[in-house]
RNA sequence: GGGUGCUUAGCUCAGCUGGUAGAGCGUCGCCCUUACAAGGCGAAGGUCGGGAGUUCGAGACUCUCAGCACCCACCA
């Protein structure tokens, strides 16, 4: 099936033909439907008329007036580029949000009814997936519009061919009045408006698709994990998706061969669960539907819900090269399942059993070991009795299970249980049954559990089977396949369901007298993932995958280090898992699915082919040979199959199968072994370890190099995120904000216990009291890349999507710094003109060289939190708190040529941080680079086919770097300095700094903007004393000179040394009395001395300070 | 029962081959300084889960105990 690849061009076709309508219409129609339709504009007439043409609608007819920005009147006036861009961009996002509705809403008003409905049904259907196509409609007509406004705008010169000179004239009046420039960028970072722009101008210029330059070594690939077609975007996808297409724009910038491959899986299981509870609620059952009916119903679902999550990944920014996006049960992969098929069946490596499964009675299919969920439960543990059928004695056996006795076959004791040995051999009479059977002994049995005695059931227990086996048992099913009991159970039981059953036998033991002992237990009670549905062990005809020589290849791969995992210690779990591994069964009882190619004569032949022909084909030649055999045959017709295939059987073979295997052709032979593989824990067995053991054996190699695990995405307090606890978070929600009912009411939507809906409700009205605020992609990207580090899951907390949405404001600021101070003017591009570079500009870039190997390290080692950081202590704490800082002193104060350099740097350095960071945050990246490219003197339709910055050690400038740490110290030691001293921050002082006088006056300019100083004062020779403390930092010296108003304070200390001195005068004289000397006690006379010394230090003390405040 | 992580500031987490404890958010104080209040400057806050060992020196290495989380396998 084409589908997927049909549906754009389906949507074109469509609007072709609703635009084909409408010219028609306007056109020598029918008078009547003429006369309406010459009312609708085509989007290019409703931009461009502007009231022109009274017949159709102006732009403010359809969008208010007040919604539109000012437009500057048409008399001539000068508009620069810059303006214009703004314009159109302001003038798109305006319209872009009202115009398909108004469209929509013209259409219904003035068409003909019945064309109305014939359009609106069509538009209903489109809406959606056109919304894209819409807004490039919108796009060209502003652009048109603009085109045609800046003709009347623009002087006779033309800034096309004349650039420099428009934009000079522009920036004249920069520096004067800086709206222009301040006007290329919002004042502040609206992440809707960039974000709404930018995707589809990547996708629709092809800088996705993937590179098939074979002469080009360097490939590089990612696979999408192929998420359920009909599923939405959640916020483990968000996380992974955002690493990955880091990942691949990264590679992309570099010049790599780039290849992202998206698609989606048909999720066999619970696809089909959610189409029948769809007709449940229409109160139809799947069985009365049919098979190709439902099947049908099942892919018109797909249809309708198929690019739900497509879309939100586009949202996310994410780089897929979708002209190649695959599905599952495409017609091509579906072949590929088939051929994968046959060979392995060929190759023996597939046959088809009776074996015990895992069945699902609710769903009525086996279902893989993998999606059997255990979860402990509280249950009770039986003790019954058998009575030996030669005497009056009892075994005596445990069980949790006891409607399973009923299908009992022997009893089982230790070898070694001496309490047992004397009945080994014997028989016991299976009560309720009449049947007797055998005691055996088998090391299985645990004798200190329960009562050593263990009843065997191989029907319907894995162990028990086990054990079945090895003593020639034969099993004894008692389950239909509905878990009811069949007939081999005793007729009063027949048809009871297996807990019905349970109750039976217990009251009917119960009244035999053979119950003895009811003892509380804790079990495990294994349900299938899916359904939730208790698991029943069953005897049944299945597919089996034969695991062994599958699975050493898989540990081989790994171990020769061909496929590597990120952690590490994965190996560990992947190993252990395919040294453990057992048969994979493959086929399920249910219909959505790849059906399985094999096909039954009457009598139960099995003719496994590509197709029916190829298998009917097969089945003559095997008669032939009976007939010539002498063994006289039937004709028959074949019966295909019923069964399909696990949907991971798909999934495993998506590395080839997406990039067109069996054929030969480049994206196989250049994106196989793709270079990682980005994905949870959680599936390392169902997909990732499948994947390597099926890519092996069929193109010789790995399926990938590296495997790099991901931490799964918890709710802030650490609990995973699921709809039942009422916690997820929609990714689209922190982009684009919502309000607390609406995420209320998506958080209690459809749960499958109602009853939560208040506590769910509660709880998110706690958290959330406001809703959640819109972030932009750019803000959760970053966010997610912070927190993924190694070995850990992500508590995601929206404090931190805050921080980052900062970060983006912050780089969006700088850059209107950067616009402002540069655009218009010499930016040093013309290498001829001289330049000063100060040692400021040597250090940035030096800083930039260090981020930048660090960026590279962190990409080649999967540590995007260390990539996060680096990026962002680079823009924030080193470029934007420093380096503007001094740039600006720069700007100030230098000559041409400093000022110049000052420019080149801070436009280069931008541009490089803008490259640096496309990766994780691509849209605001890409919107401020469109700006300050040209300043850097680059020049390219977007930043995506920019390089990415290659480090170059030999630029690292320590000198530079350690002068302005240096400078920094000696700014922190001023601002420290003025707040110990309390200095009013309006107050400039003058700071005296002794030390290296050459360094000083080269600091001198920056300390005075920078500390808020009057002027720095060199001293030679020590500090005079003042009243400030001085600060010391390395071979400096400082103190501020204080000249504020300090009356106030020596006031107080001139009243105080009064007070002393008084105080002194007093003690002195006291202690000049004889009187006092002859009669007081010498103690007292101790302490008088004492208060004298006292006060003699505080004066001391006092006077000093007077001193230094003089 | 087997395995893998984790435990560092109020919260979320960094901390590479052992060498003076870090960031963001939050809190408090002062500033609406001409890119940015979604900002600037500053401050408080930690015997790095407990114990032992190796070492001149341990958040890091070894052992042990405790707590939390997850995975696998299971005793009927």
């Amino acid at each position: 099936m084409a589908e997927q690849s049909n549906r754009k061009d389906e949507s074109d076709e469509l609007l072709k033909r609703a635009d084909a309508l409408l010219t028609r219409m306007r056109g020598a129609g029918t008078p009547a439907a003429g006369s309406a339709a010459r009312e609708i504009p085509t989007l290019t007439e409703a931009a461009a008329a502007q009231g022109t043409d009274p017949g159709i609608p102006t732009l403010t007819e359809i969008v208010p007036a007040e919604r539109l920005p000012s437009m500057p009147a048409s008399t001539g006036e000068v508009i620069s580029r810059v303006q214009a861009q703004n314009l159109e961009h302001t003038l798109y996002q305006r319209l872009k949000r009202d115009l398909d509705q108004q469209i929509t809403q013209i259409v219904k008003e003035r068409f003909m009814p019945d064309i109305g409905t014939a359009l609106d049904a069509a538009l209903a259907k489109i809406s959606m997936d056109v919304k894209a196509d819409i807004n490039s409609m919108v796009r060209a007509s502003i652009e048109e519009t603009l085109r045609a406004q800046m003709k009347n705008l623009r002087k006779p010169v033309d800034t096309e061919t004349a650039p420099q000179e428009a934009e000079a004239a522009a920036g004249g009046r920069a520096s004067a009045d800086p709206s222009p420039f301040a006007a290329a960028l919002a004042k502040s970072y609206e992440p809707a408006a960039i974000e709404a722009r930018w995707y589809s101008t990547w996708e629709k210029n092809g800088y996705f698709r993937a590179g098939l330059d074979e002469s080009n070594p360097q490939c590089y690939c990612i696979l999408l994990p192929p998420p359920n077609v009909t599923g939405t975007l959640h916020m483990g996808h968000a996380f992974q998706h955002t690493l990955m297409d880091a990942l691949t724009r990264y590679h992309r910038m570099r010049g790599y061969n780039t290849l992202w491959q998206p698609g989606t899986d048909h999720a066999g299981i619970a696809t089909q669960i959610v189409v029948e509870r769809q007709l449940e609620a229409e109160g139809i059952s799947r069985r009365a539907l049919g098979r190709d009916a439902f099947v049908e119903r099942v892919w018109r679902w797909k249809e309708e819900s198929g690019s739900a999550i497509t879309r939100q990944m586009r949202r996310l920014g994410a780089s897929c090269d979708w002209a190649r996006e695959r599905f599952t049960m495409d017609e091509g992969l579906s072949a590929v399942v088939t051929e994968v098929f046959v060979r392995l069946h060929e190759q023996g490596l597939i046959y088809r059993g009776k074996r015990l499964v895992n069945w699902d009675p609710v769903l009525k299919s086996a279902v893989s070991d993998l999606e059997v969920e255990s979860e402990e439960e509280d249950g009770t543990l039986w003790h019954i009795r058998y009575p030996l059928a030669s005497g009056a004695a009892f075994l005596v056996v445990a069980t949790t299970r006891p409607e399973t006795m009923l299908g009992d076959v022997a009893v089982a004791v230790h070898p070694d249980d001496a309490r047992y040995q004397a009945y080994v051999g014997k028989e016991v009479l299976l009560p309720l049954t009449g049947r007797r059977i055998p005691v055996i002994a088998d090391d299985y049995v645990d004798p200190a559990f329960g009562s050593g005695c263990v009843k065997i059931t191989p029907a319907h227990d894995f162990n028990d089977y086990q054990v079945g086996l090895r003593h020639r048992l034969e099993p004894w099913p008692i389950f239909t396949l509905d878990a009811r009991l069949n007939d081999n159970a005793p007729a009063a039981y027949r048809g009871l369901d297996r807990y019905e059953a349970r109750e039976k036998v217990l009251a009917d033991l119960k009244d035999q007298g053979l119950i003895a002992q009811v003892v509380p237990h804790k079990l495990m009670v294994p349900r299938c993932g899916r359904t939730g549905a208790v698991v029943e062990p069953m005897l049944t005809d299945q597919w089996f995958v034969k695991m062994d020589s599958l699975a050493k290849a898989g540990l081989d791969a790994v171990a020769r280090g061909e496929v590597r995992f990120v952690p590490e210690n994965w190996t560990a779990t992947y190993n252990d898992w395919l040294t453990r591994i057992q048969d994979w069964c493959i086929s399920r009882q249910l219909w959505w699915g790849h059906r399985i190619p094999a096909w039954y004569d009457s009598e139960g032949n099995i003719f496994v082919a590509r197709t029916k022909q190829e298998a009917q084909a097969r089945h003559r030649q095997a008669m032939l040979e009976r007939v010539r055999a002498g063994v006289r045959v039937t004709a028959s017709d074949l019966r295909h199959d019923e069964d399909v295939l696990d949907t991971w059987f798909s999934s495993a073979l998506w590395p080839f199968s997406t990039l067109g295997w069996p054929a030969d052709n480049p994206a196989l032979r250049m994106y196989l072994p793709s270079s990682v593989l980005v994905t949870g824990f959680d599936i390392i067995f169902f997909w990732v370890a499948r994947m390597v053991m099926m890519t092996l054996p069929f193109t010789g190699k790995a399926p990938f190099r590296e495997v790099y695990i991901t931490g799964l995405v918890r709710d802030a307090e650490g609990q995973k995120m699921s709809k039942s606890k009422g916690n997820i978070l929609d990714p689209l929600d922190i982009v684009d904000g919502i309000g607390p009912e609406a995420l209320i009411e998506k958080r209690t939507a459809s749960l499958m216990d109602p009853r939560q809906a208040e506590a769910i409700a509660a709880a998110t009205r706690r958290q959330y009291p406001k809703g959640i605020p819109a972030f932009g992609t750019d803000a959760l990207r970053f966010t997610f890349a912070s927190l993924a580090s190694h070995g850990r899951d992500v508590k995601f907390d929206l404090s931190r999507c805050d921080g980052y949405r900062n970060f983006c404001n912050k780089l969006w600021n700088a850059t209107r710094f950067v616009l402002m101070n540069c655009a218009g003017s010499d930016t040093g591009i013309d290498e001829q003109l001289p330049v000063e570079p100060s040692v400021a500009d040597r250090w940035i870039v030096s800083r930039l060289q260090r981020a930048e190997a660090e960026a590279q390290r962190a990409f080649r080692e999967y540590r995007f939190d260390n990539l996060a950081r680096a990026i962002y202590e680079l823009t924030w704490d080193e470029y934007c708190d420093w380096y503007v800082e001094l740039a600006k002193v720069q700007l100030a104060a230098g000559g041409e040529a400093r000022s110049r350099a000052t420019r080149r740097t801070l436009a280069r350095v931008l541009e490089t941080i803008l490259r640096l960071a496309h990766p994780v945050i691509p849209f605001i990246t890409e919107a401020l680079w469109q700006k300050v490219a040209p300043l850097a003197g680059k020049h390219g339709p977007s930043v995506m086919l920019a390089r990415y910055p290659e480090p170059q050690r030999e630029k690292l400038d320590e000198a530079a770097e350690r002068e302005i740490a240096l400078l920094k110290d000696l700014t922190n030691a001023c601002r420290t300095l003025r707040s110990e001293m309390n200095v009013a921050p309006s107050q400039k002082l003058p700071l005296l700094i002794q030390g290296d006088r050459g360094r000083l006056e080269a600091f001198a300019p920056y300390l005075v903007a920078l500390a808020r100083l009057a002027e720095v004062v060199i001293v030679e020779g020590p500090l005079p004393a003042a009243g400030a403390p001085v600060s010391i930092v390395g071979d400096y010296r400082l103190m501020l000179k204080i000249e504020v108003d300090t009356s106030a304070e020596r006031e107080r200390l001139h009243k105080e040394r009064l007070r002393l001195e008084a105080e002194i005068a007093k003690a002195q004289a006291k202690l000049e009395n004889r009187d006092f000397i002859g009669r007081a006690p010498p103690l007292i006379v101790a302490q008088e001395k004492e208060r004298l010394a006292r006060f003699a230090a505080t004066l001391a003390k006092v006077n000093e300070q007077l001193q230094q405040l003089a």
